[in-house]
DNA sequence: ATCCATATACCTAATTGTAGGTATTCACTT
DNA sequence: AAGTGAATACCTACAATTAGGTATATGGAT
């Protein structure tokens, strides 16, 4: 089967430089381009039907971001990867907030692209490979409101992270053993997704 | 001059006992006790005029917080000292957070509450040395948002500490030497008087 | 011109945290 | 009755942080 894509950008140039990348492959259609969110919402109102639209995320009349929001909304089968510059890392994570499924950068090599455009069409989420570590966290972060329920002795142990003991005073004011204070811990560190101290506790604070 | 007080709890015990300690000191004087807050509003009201309050914090009608919260409105220069059970950490924070002056507990020596009135009419704060790690925080705390500034470099330090990184990865993206990240996190701990990065991220979090 | 805060860099030593394991006990579920 | 999740405890090795210094350069304020 063939992926249909309608690609999203104010500037041709990159309009023209991702059509080039993917005008050999074979199983990879460019059905539509649009130079804003509105332009791709009218494709759409007139039955085009993308598996995946590659949108930059600043433009004019309406952002990456507003159509993503309508697309989940209304579109919820079509994938989005955002097409950004280096130094929009905030940009990204609202799109990736509001639905969008992937991230390529702008100077994005072709077998990074097709590699991205078939990861989505599985349903998985892609990343650039030296994406920031701002969108690292998100991607954790994401992976853990799914799938995580600590029990109650990781609760406490967190609790007592955040505010301030060490292992060591944690396991005298729990009368356990330094070893299970450390278990405890790394425990929360897999569940998590999270490799240091200071990591918990900001999430703690942001998500408990 | 002699330093008038007013004794607030809802167990005749302790006031017996805190009079008892305070009989033989010719400098203090108590003028008036009290079995909850809306009683010491009403000695007041009637013109008595104590320069300390030694409150209990959980009473009946009108409990040590609101009183405080009443004193430090309509008599700004009536110290209050909280009189606590050992497991009130989190009520005797609010206290302290409403305007109490100092705290000790309801076992409290002769020495140590006449040590602690006195600390309160020099016009500073006193707490009982056993005091738990929550309390200590809360002092750090106050002492800071007085006179704390961290330079520019010493926030982007921070900043990027709540965002996760070691000091090895800051140093290669500030292009800097290890050990300036880490002279610079020891300032930063110095000034804010938290020695841990757990602590530094809950404390950005929370006040910056 | 000198003082002072800021930023930089280095060093050592001790403590704490991180990562990889293994292992036992207990309560609860299938 | 067997299996599973939770809690406990131990071990080693390495990385990172913490605490205590010292030192130099620079730009701005008195």
């Amino acid at each position: 089967m063939t992926v249909k894509i309608i690609i999203v950008d104010d500037h041709q140039l990159f309009i023209d430089g991702i059509k080039s990348i993917l005008a050999k492959e074979i199983d990879i259609e460019v059905i539509a381009e649009a130079n804003n969110g509105l332009e791709v919402l009218q494709l759409l109102a007139n039955e085009m039907q993308p598996n995946i639209i590659i949108t930059d995320i600043r433009m004019p009349i309406m952002d990456g971001i507003s159509l993503t929001r309508n697309l989940v909304k209304d579109y919820p089968n079509i994938k989005i990867l955002a097409l950004s510059m280096y130094d929009q890392t905030s940009d990204v994570i609202e799109m990736l907030d509001v639905g969008a499924k992937g991230y390529v950068t702008k100077n994005v090599e072709k077998k990074e692209l097709v590699s991205a455009i078939h990861t989505l069409i599985k349903g998985d989420y892609f990343f650039s490979k030296n994406l920031s570590q701002d969108i690292k966290e998100w991607f954790n972060k994401e992976q853990i409101n799914n799938s995580t329920t600590l029990t109650k002795r990781e609760k406490e142990i967190l609790n007592l992270l955040v505010n301030g003991r060490t292992s060591l005073q944690m396991a005298k004011q729990l009368k356990l053993s330094k070893y299970t204070i450390d278990t405890h811990r790394k425990n929360i560190h897999k569940k998590l997704g999270i490799k240091t101290n200071a990591g918990l506790v900001k999430f703690a604070l942001q998500n408990l």
